[in-house]
DNA sequence: ATATTACTTAGCTATTTAGCTAATAAGATT
DNA sequence: AATCTTATTAGCTAAATAGCTAAGTAATAT
């Protein structure tokens, strides 16, 4: 389960424009580190491969754009490998599961106990 | 749809160790509120029921903690109604269940998105 | 009418943040 | 070996943030 702390991280990492666009690029742009492993040579979507081609997308320098990653890293929504030269950067799915979850549980527990305590339904306006 | 503006400031809004706090003790301390509508007099975990009682459990100022209630209304997690001299606080749920709903959706394409793509499900390892 | 309660606003300070450039490190290429 | 590419670190500045106290507003109680 993600403590207070770890979730604290998710939203601040997350609550910069910045770092929640390099997120959506990474999230959405493609997997080539996996793709790398299961089919080298095969290129898709290689746009959030690695941190310049992330920094490619976005008018800020490469040093911003590499510390802004270093902290969706921290914050454990990201993964990265070194690969030679390049860092390859992916989403890190488990953990974004774990928040879902997390949201999920919260309502559902609220709509229990306001059918438990009401008695009523969501449904019912 | 919570578009990219209303998520940033969610997550700013929940990034903050003491809102964070305030959202939680809100939100599972209790609706007196809504229960004064539903029957008045009734009174529950009158814990989170207006500013001042929340900032009794924080070691922060008055001042202090009506910011930050003022900055999670602005988030739009929590709704207050000002109801003769105090500032009855709710658990905003219809955005928490958004939220809910925004994460689930990026797994569940990321996980359809990669069963298209490498042909295999997330049960096999 | 006055005092009290509940809350917000104003104005301040210390700290953190987000950006930058320049310098450094470490692979890859020639 | 020398150079180029990729990324990080260091050091800086402007702006934002989180806390405070004091003062102000508005409703309630005396």
């Amino acid at each position: 389960m993600l403590d207070m702390e770890r979730k604290l991280k998710i939203f601040k990492a997350l609550s910069n424009q910045t770092r929640f666009m390099i997120f959506k690029n990474v999230f959405t742009g493609g997997y080539t580190c996996s793709l790398d492993k299961v089919q080298p040579g095969v290129k898709v979507n290689p746009i959030a491969t690695c941190v310049s081609t992330v920094a490619e997308h976005f008018n800020f320098s490469l040093p911003t754009i590499s510390a802004h990653i270093k902290e969706l890293k921290e914050a454990n929504i990201i993964t990265v490998e070194k690969k030679g030269n390049k860092v390859y950067i992916e989403p890190n799915i488990e953990i974004i599961r774990e928040l879902a979850e997390c949201f999920q549980t919260l309502v559902t527990n609220f709509d229990n106990n306001r059918e438990l305590f009401f008695g009523d339904t969501l449904s019912v306006g």
